[in-house]
RNA sequence: GGCGCGGUAGCCAAGUGGUAAGGCAGAGGUCUGCAAAACCUUUAUUCGCGGGUUCGAUUCCCGCCCGCGCCUCCA
């Protein structure tokens, strides 16, 4: 069957197909650069990659835009309260977003960029909706008039005839005709950082920058817009009004929103304290490949509960799929071909890339490979697996990694070198072979206690890291 | 209140109008000097509750209960 999303838009699942046959113009909601990301911007974002390798693995050319959103209210009010430059505040959490990314092994999209540095491009998208009569001015402040825009709410399914045109709602800052209206351009404030702009001394509202930058690199109308659900109201329905003012035409074909996850059964919050970055569930002893495989799951869709048992049982998940991969990797298997191993590898890639083509369904994806690995194992077991076997096995593995990402350990810093550890084994074996067990075992649990796992098989002993 | 999502074994979780995938954890066993790894057996007569439609519903319809999200800048 073919590629299949939920749209948002449509509330129904559709068969995927881009503009261009074979290119795929995606743009994602990135960070807001004043704080550390957490646990759950982590899973919209892991699900932002497991979509872009799913659409390469499909055959698909990506370009992809991701922003950074370096100018914002609690961005200006926390650079100021330390006496920083909006840059020299940013900086900081940017890098540090970026360093998540690559623990997390999350791509790279093919496009990274910043509101800062699109301010010219963001003045003369609000000067056109301005012609376009799209907009009002409120104390030096530019808003945009949604009753001209009659398709407001397609997105979020919301009927908004229901308000009362004329009120006011944030009465203390700024002045709106309407409750729904939204800011395009911000006045400066005091001494708050502001660029000079024709439209005033000010600042670009939050919603416009997705919209100019996404057309800027994508074109008018872009395959897919991905993001968190909470973005759905207002920030992509605004988005959505603001870029199809300005083209006449449908600014996004496949709104893609990713649940929220919650922490042992609750919302984060600051008040409970939940609140968990990648570093410090590092510090904890988890491994980034664990966390990824955790988040990437769970079905996008679904409300992501993370736990320190879900966790742990993750790693664990994930060590089953390692030591089969090494089984396949150094075992030695009889000559030969074995009888259907052909056939159960086809048709786990089969039932695998069934799941991912329903819209990422990564569960049944998972079960696909771990029952393909638990025949495997079994035919291993009784002979029946030979070296003619492992190209078609190892195709299935690496197929399912180039979406997860889970099977090779990242580097490890410090540990014991590789040799001491070899010498340590040879020295096991020359005690068994001698029958002292004490002295073997006595070897083995002090590997174990320093993170290595010593497994005894026919081809001899080999370890691993844990 | 409006809109939306969900409630499946101890935990995570897939799923279909025809009788419950997979992972983790637990129990027993095989293998092993002992382990590890692997395999086998076992763990939901039952899918929030109550009705209805149907030969048959976890899956469709209605009602109810519970949890969560959005409803102006939170992924």
């Amino acid at each position: 069957m073919a590629l299949r999303f939920y749209n948002t838009l449509s509330q129904q699942v559709e068969e995927f197909h881009p503009l261009e046959s074979n290119i795929v113009r995606m743009y994602t909601c990135g960070p807001t650069v004043y704080n550390y990301a957490h646990i759950g911007n982590l899973r919209t974002f892991t699900f932002e990659d497991v979509l872009r390798r799913w659409l390469r693995y499909r055959g698909y050319r990506l370009d992809h835009v991701m922003n950074i959103t370096d100018v914002e209210d609690k961005i200006i009010r926390n650079a100021m309260a330390q006496g920083k430059s909006l840059q020299e505040y940013t900086a900081v959490y940017e890098e540090a977003f970026f360093e998540d990314m690559a623990k997390l092994r999350l791509e790279r999209p093919e496009r990274i960029v910043r509101a800062t540095e699109h301010i010219s491009d963001m003045v003369a998208a609000v000067e056109r909706l301005s012609e376009k009569s799209y907009t009002y001015q409120s104390d030096g402040s530019t808003y945009f008039r949604i009753a001209k825009f009659p398709d407001y709410g397609k997105l979020s399914h919301t009927d908004f005839s229901g308000i009362r045109a004329g009120a006011r709602v944030d009465v203390d800052e700024y002045d709106k005709a309407d409750a729904r209206d939204f800011v395009l351009w911000k006045a400066r404030k005091e001494n708050e950082p502001a660029w000079e702009t024709s439209l005033g001394s000010g600042r670009p509202g939050w919603h416009i920058e997705c919209s100019v930058m996404s057309m800027k690199y994508l074109g008018e109308t872009l395959d897919i817009h991905a993001g968190g659900v909470d973005l759905i109201f207002p920030h992509h329905e605004n988005e959505i009004a603001q870029s199809e003012s300005l083209t006449g035409k449908q600014f996004v074909r496949y709104w893609l929103h990713a649940e929220h996850l919650l922490v042992e059964s609750q919302k984060m919050a600051k008040s409970l304290g939940n609140i968990y970055t990648l570093g410090e569930l590092m510090e904890q002893g988890y491994q980034p490949e664990a966390i990824r495989y955790l988040l990437a799951s769970v079905p996008y869709r679904k409300k992501l509960n993370f736990t320190f048992d879900g966790l742990k049982s993750a790693a664990t998940s994930i060590e089953r799929l390692r030591n089969f991969n090494t089984r396949l990797e150094t075992e030695n298997f009889p000559e030969g071909v074995g009888a259907g191993g052909d056939e159960r590898a086809a048709r786990a890639l089969n039932e695998f890339e069934n799941g991912m083509d329903d819209d990422l369904n990564t569960a049944a994806a998972l079960a696909a490979v771990f029952e393909y690995i638990r025949d495997t194992n079994s035919t291993m077991d009784a002979g029946g697996f030979r070296k003619g076997d492992v190209a078609s096995a190892q195709d299935v593995m690496q197929r399912f990694d180039s979406v997860f990402d889970v099977l090779h350990p990242g580097e490890q810093a410090g540990g014991i070198p590789d040799a001491e550890i070899e010498a340590l084994i040879e020295e096991r074996i020359q005690a068994k072979k001698s029958r002292n067990f004490a002295r073997a075992d006595q070897i083995r649990a002090g590997l174990v206690e320093r993170g290595i796992v010593l497994e005894d098989t026919k081809e001899g002993t080999r370890w691993k890291r844990k």
